[in-house]
DNA sequence: CCTTGGCAGTTTTTT
DNA sequence: ACTGCCAAGG
């Protein structure tokens, strides 16, 4: 197979050695390069980027890592753009970032599709999700480019290619013409199918197009040294019985309102497992569907459990988390720490819209009307204030009473904060938010922020301009953070897991949310939750823990 | 404008 | 169990 000339799919399963293959395919084919000329990896998300670049650390030279290039399909597309979408639209390309994308979709009636594909045709403004498609019409329209990127990258390995969109694939089959494509795949790994641009038979109508060489890997695992996990995970998928007994899978039940302790309890559980395994610098992934479960779990972490008679303290934990909403609301708290620096109308007012921009913003990430009259409600109180007028609804008199009340600050930026959330705590109206901010914790942006508070206070001996200086760091934090090798415990929905690893999963289902299987939308034998099943289990190098509700149906595996 | 009570739903994303 | 939506009524 590393001898093999013209496009190549390789499928298998988790830990089946795809990117092994890819690398040592790519490790052959380097020293025929000239100068210039370079392999290019296309992944899907950061995550999955930083994982290649480590598997290549351990199988190629430092001369041949620099002829190796790893990139996600969103920075690939996006620098085809810059450096070439002139050709499309006769003007400079610029970006709507996904925030402004996510509150203008939400602001807009109509057929928000048709309008992106307006917005960039007229004022050549494109949106995240719009890079691949002018990426492939780049390279479908202009020869040129294409013989270019075809002398450039000889050969380029697409990874997860059984969760490429439609616009996704139409740049691969683009470059297929003037370049030697590679496909790592997994059909049963695909989870991103209820995505209408993800095609569920998009490997078959690759075969069909491209015409590769096929290599299946089936069968091979080189990850978990005993394939337990593995054969867990297929009897799973498969809706089959077990083969043998399987030490390394563990499952529990918990009758109802057991739910923090059981969860509590196993997460302890499996790090003492792994200590028992003598596993050094333990990851475990605590994986269930919902985002709901996963605050639901960060909560009962985050307390002290009994369980079974023994007293479990907080387990210190991260949350992969959209971070967007905590930042919003980080920018709330800090217009709190502004107060003394304004007149109390004013000060309640910057509140108000802040608050408004939070509620917009929950709506533009899941639309609701409660959110939506919550926003409107803020808004129009901060106008009213401002403009001297009675505040007619809850929303702007209980912050106005507080802001009147005021908040009294010793410039100790951590001291402050936690002033400012109680001040927060009691005003009702923003519970939500408040929620909302005993997340921000878990940006890696702490030091950044009690530093810039720090140094405005001594500066000026208030927070003046606080709002403004906490939105910009966690933007910036949230857009430069680069992913690390996970470490600790780490909670998250299976989507995010995927093509991460860890050494121990616990994998938790809600007592009315976050259920393993829904017959509605999933009906049985549920090969979606399956496949997601299957996924959550694999991540794991050495240990899993299942825990479900009592009389959870069906059974993960037929017994 | 706000409260209350009945009723239905309770999944998923990269950048 | 809990939340959000909707309609009715103060």
């Amino acid at each position: 197979m590393l001898a093999a000339h013209g496009h190549l799919l390789v499928t298998g399963g988790p830990g089946a050695g795809k990117t092994t293959i890819a690398l040592l395919k790519a490790q052959a084919l380097l020293p025929r390069l000239t100068a210039g000329q370079e392999v290019l990896f296309l992944s899907f998300s950061r995550a999955a980027v930083r994982a290649v670049l480590t598997r290549c650390k351990a199988i190629l030279s430092a001369v041949e890592r620099s002829q190796l290039e790893v990139q996600t399909y969103h920075s690939f597309c996006l620098n085809l753009l810059k450096a070439h979408g002139r050709l499309l639209t006769g003007s400079a390309p610029s970006i709507r970032y996904p925030d402004e994308d996510r509150l203008q979709r939400a602001a807009f009636a109509g057929n928000w599709g048709a309008e992106t594909a307006r917005l960039a045709r007229e004022t050549s403004v494109y949106g995240f999700d719009q890079f691949a498609g002018a990426a492939a019409a780049l390279v479908d329209g202009c020869a040129a480019l294409g013989g270019l990127l075809g002398r450039k990258y000889p050969m380029i390995i697409v990874d997860e290619f059984q969760d490429t969109d439609d616009d996704q694939w139409k740049l691969v089959a683009a470059l297929s013409e003037v370049t030697t494509i590679f496909c790592l795949a997994d059909p049963d790994q695909s989870i991103f199918q209820y995505d209408s641009k993800v095609d569920p038979k998009r490997i078959e109508k690759a075969v069909a197009f491209l015409k590769p060489t096929v290599v299946d890997l089936a069968g091979d695992n080189h990850r978990s040294p005993n394939s337990g996990i593995l054969k867990f995970a297929d009897a799973i998928l498969n809706n089959t019985a077990l083969p043998d007994p399987c030490p390394e899978v563990r499952q529990a039940t918990y009758p109802q309102g057991m739910f923090a302790g059981t969860t509590h309890a196993g997460v302890v559980w499996m790090f003492s497992q792994l200590a028992k395994a003598g596993v050094e610098n333990p990851s475990v992934a605590v994986l269930c569907r919902s985002n709901a479960l996963v605050s639901d779990i960060s909560t009962a972490l985050s307390q002290e459990n009994v369980y079974r008679g023994r007293t479990y303290k907080p387990v210190a934990h991260e949350v992969v988390w959209d971070a967007e909403l905590s930042a919003a609301s980080a920018v709330v708290l800090a217009s709190i720490l502004e107060w003394p620096t304004h007149p109390p109308a004013e000060a309640g007012a910057a509140t108000m819209r802040a608050a408004a921009a939070f509620c917009r913003l929950r709506n533009a990430i899941k639309a609701s009307q409660t959110a939506r009259t919550a926003a409107e409600a803020f808004a129009s109180a901060a106008d009213a204030v401002l403009a001297g007028k009675t505040l007619r609804n809850k929303y702007g008199k209980e912050i106005a009473a507080a802001s009147v009340t005021g908040v009294v600050l010793v410039g100790d930026p951590v001291a402050d904060w936690r002033v400012a959330r109680t001040v927060l705590a009691g005003i009702p109206v923003l519970a939500d938010i408040l929620q909302q901010v005993r997340l921000v914790r878990l940006f890696r942006a702490t030091d950044a922020l009690g530093q810039g508070l720090a140094d405005m206070w001594v500066g000026s001996g208030s927070y003046r301009g606080a709002s403004v200086f906490v939105k910009k760091t966690l933007d910036q934090e949230r857009l430069i953070s680069t992913e690390l090798e996970p470490q600790g415990c780490l909670v998250m929905n299976i989507h995010k897991s995927k093509g991460k690893e860890f050494d121990g999963v616990v994998l938790v289902e809600g007592q009315f949310k976050a259920h393993f299987f829904d017959e509605r939308s999933d009906p049985a034998p549920s090969p979606h939750a399956r496949r997601l099943l299957r996924v959550a289990v694999t991540r794991a190098r050495s240990r899993v823990a299942i825990i479900r509700p009592q009389h959870a149906t069906p059974p993960l595996v037929t017994a």
